[in-house]
DNA sequence: CACACCTGAAACTGTTTGGTTGCATTTGGC
DNA sequence: GCCAAATGCAACCAAACAGTTTCAGGTGTG
């Protein structure tokens, strides 16, 4: 999380906005909440408290940062505060990916053709 | 980039690969760089040091951070080093959010039909 | 009501990161 | 050979981060 201009609304279709998915994405412990989140549907904070010797509140943190950046949403359902996956913001990642790609494709094929010249 | 583990390949299925692709993508500077690069084709240092007010040194740290995670490559050409993107692992950290996100759907899926039980 | 259970928030610490400054090294042209 | 351009490398710094510990606040159940 290093990417953190002052006030972008983090939707833009600049430069903010992917990079900050892409830093809310950028860590192993995160990956595997996600993952988690997405094979398992809602969880708690507490459920998802299991696996490696990690603490509830360096997830509740991870979970915040996923938030922040719009890849999850909490509700609430009784006394558990349940996270789920909204992947609006991440099929914008993966469409700034394959923007990219296809960009790099066709700048190849420019390049190939004006070497040929 | 704080995903670090001890010896990874960064080249595996777990999540260390596409961590560390996210973490190196997670930079709005670094995002800038790719872009240029994707759009320019192969370009040295010198020119790629120009926009805002960053500095040679600090473009070269983050191009070595984008080439150790495999999205870049360096190749000489005179007494220039020209940088040029290598879209291999690019296109992993894509197909690993097409997986996430087709898993999520089949997920949604599986909760809908159960609730309807 | 009392007692578990689940969560939020604040303070603190060691580590990492993004960036800079300064200097050494290589390379090509005159 | 000499000089300027292009780069590499090391040390250094402030800010951000991951994680922990500790305490306080809600929430359901008996």
């Amino acid at each position: 999380m290093s990417a953190r201009p002052s006030e972008e609304p983090a939707n833009e279709i600049g430069l903010g906005g992917p990079a900050l998915v892409f830093s809310a994405l950028g860590d192993e412990a995160r990956l595997r909440l996600m993952m988690r989140l997405c094979e398992d549907g809602p969880t708690s904070i507490a459920r998802l408290t299991d696996g490696p010797g990690i603490t509830r509140q360096a997830v509740t943190k991870h979970l915040n940062i996923l938030s922040d950046v719009g890849l999850l949403r909490r509700t609430r359902q009784g006394r558990e505060r349940v996270w789920e996956l909204t992947p609006e913001h991440l099929d914008r990642a993966r469409r700034y990916l394959d923007m990219v790609s296809q960009q790099w494709d066709e700048t190849l094929a420019r390049l190939k053709f004006s070497a040929e010249d």
